[in-house]
DNA sequence: ATTAAAGGCTAAATCCTTTTAGCTTTTAAT
DNA sequence: ATTAAAAGCTAAAAGGATTTAGCCTTTAAT
């Protein structure tokens, strides 16, 4: 490790709060002279000196480290990490991460972890409800900021991609060509991106005039698996082939696909798939299956963007809901 | 945040050396009465007592934190990220993340600041050569274990799929069928994963007795448009379609297919595709594309298994060859 | 009764920075 | 010639844990 403030002060024969002052511009304040800070600041540069980051997270209580906690680093959410991790290190902060595997114990567990381990803040993909998130919140003396998940409430801050409005998007232009029998493959129901997808379904229905059968509606969770379940649920409990499949996440598409090839080799031929979440492989599936994109870089940058705001600009919460973009192909 | 030991100390009526040494089971070596000790592991357990760890790093000089380098938080490193945590975790480290975009001075930047972070140690997908590598290690007093690509070296610690094999069976496989004319569509050069999976590429020709044609080998890098490219050159240049084409990973495949589609779809009727890195899509793609798929759980588990080692129970350096997996389709 | 050993605990140093309060010297003002 | 102000710097505390060296008391041994 490099040199310390004292073997500095040394060096430059002056004390080592001297060194410290000139190192952190305040010589002017505490009037070091000119040629004093220079001398300083040319053998600093010289011996190529890096403050302590452990000595100065401990007296300044300010780790510059922001904790990262999400359900899986797949596409979407390794995007995200990969996003906001730049913007970070632009702006001098290191990103600790961790995964829950969608489950609420470890989310517990992970945050208090990295709230001991003494982060900044914390951008969080949650799977808590609302109570859990204000228990929690008001125990931790750090600002959270919930990504692709959101929570209602007035000071909460957010940032998530416009799950109702992509799904109403997508679902609409499938009504537009005439199908009427749309089921819906949902998972974890009590997330907003479950319930803000699910809105979106059933509002474009209602737009257009298409009746929603709650029979028509499942979730049970965004696992590849859960997706097989659904499709299985959906091709075996009805006798008459469904004239599209909507599912809610890239997983539960996945799913479908695993369950068709198994069982179902013809589905394609008298069943449209449409899917929230993109994937670049979804070009070369046949027939094309309609998607909604997630701007993940964009969710990240400003996420991490208000977590920024309200560390080191006096900013307080706020709530950002971005545009996803409608892939047809 | 929660007590201090100093407050511990106040309310069990001892100093806080007591505390210290109690907590951290040191009482019969200093005999600390039975009693004493039981008093302050009841205080400490009723307030929930967490050592401030950034006190604790700063004093042990050991912050619990390993730094982990890798190119992209894709689908590989993703998911190596991912249990890479996990592990650390679960022994009591934390995962420092950051992404080089496979760019070098990037790579060096983030080893130099993640170093002054008093990170532990570093676990690195790296684009250095080994005389770069030999030039940092020399200067960073933390052990390094490199993962996914490796460096020769005697003390060079190292987790990599087995590159070389994984597509000697593959081509082999495509030999034996008796395809004969296999173009490789390879990654960045000087990469051991470049280098490998071109060795075992001209190996299995050579093995199955087929002329192995310079000409038929072509190394742009790893990005999507590289794949593009190189599938261009192929399908334009020559004026026979190839037998058979072998991309060397998931997003030069996924070039290819771009390719394809906007200008060959017929490809697929004249060319066999194999590729390295498996992805869950491939199995609905027509016509089935063989593939290898790398092992990134142990991969994962390996590289911090080492890290730990080297840290904890003083082992030295070790060098794991991941067996990938072939999936035939 | 004296000495040695064991028992039970703690003061203080240490890790490295930042920051407050204040000391000494020089210059300017009356 | 004295006093006040400015210039230039520093000692020491603080932040929270760990660890070394050692203090005081009690018990055991001679």
């Amino acid at each position: 490790m490099s040199l310390s403030l004292e073997e500095l002060a040394l060096k430059a024969d002056v004390s080592k709060t001297t060194v410290s002052l000139v190192l952190n511009g305040k010589s002017s304040i505490y009037r070091i002279s000119k040629e004093t800070e220079n001398r300083i600041l040319k053998i600093a540069k010289e011996h190529n000196y890096k403050p302590n980051s452990i000595a100065r997270a401990l007296r300044l209580n300010k780790s510059l480290t922001i904790g990262l906690i999400i359900p899986y680093l797949n596409r979407h959410f390794g995007r995200v990490a990969e996003v906001i991790e730049q913007n970070a290190r632009e702006l001098g902060y290191q990103i600790i991460i961790a995964v829950t595997q969608d489950c609420l114990n470890t989310e517990h567990d992970l945050i208090e972890n990295l709230y001991e381990r003494n982060v900044d803040g914390l951008i969080l993909a949650t799977m808590m409800n609302r109570d859990q998130f204000n228990d929690l919140s008001s125990k931790l003396k750090i600002p959270i900021v919930l990504v692709d998940r959101r929570i209602d409430g007035d000071d909460i801050a957010w940032v998530v991609s416009d799950d109702e409005q992509g799904t109403y998007e997508l679902v609409s232009v499938l009504c537009q060509e005439g199908v009427k029998d749309i089921y819906f493959v949902g998972g974890i129901e009590k997330l907003s991106t479950s319930i803000d997808r699910l809105n979106g379904f059933k509002k474009a229905l209602l737009d257009q005039g298409v009746e929603c059968n709650q029979s028509k509606i499942q979730q049970i969770g965004y696992a590849v698996a859960d997706g097989y379940e659904m499709t299985k649920n959906i091709i075996e409990r009805f006798s008459k082939t469904p004239e599209a499949i909507f599912t809610s996440a890239i997983t539960l598409l996945e799913g479908l696909l695993q369950y068709a090839k198994e069982n179902k080799p013809d589905l394609f031929s008298h069943t449209r798939v449409i899917t929230y979440d993109d994937h670049p492989m979804l070009d070369y599936l046949q027939p094309p299956i309609f998607s909604v994109r997630q701007n993940a870089e964009e969710i990240a940058k400003k996420s991490f963007e208000i977590m920024h705001g309200i560390l080191e600009k006096n900013r307080s919460f706020a709530q950002e809901l971005i545009k996803p973009e409608l892939i047809l192909r």
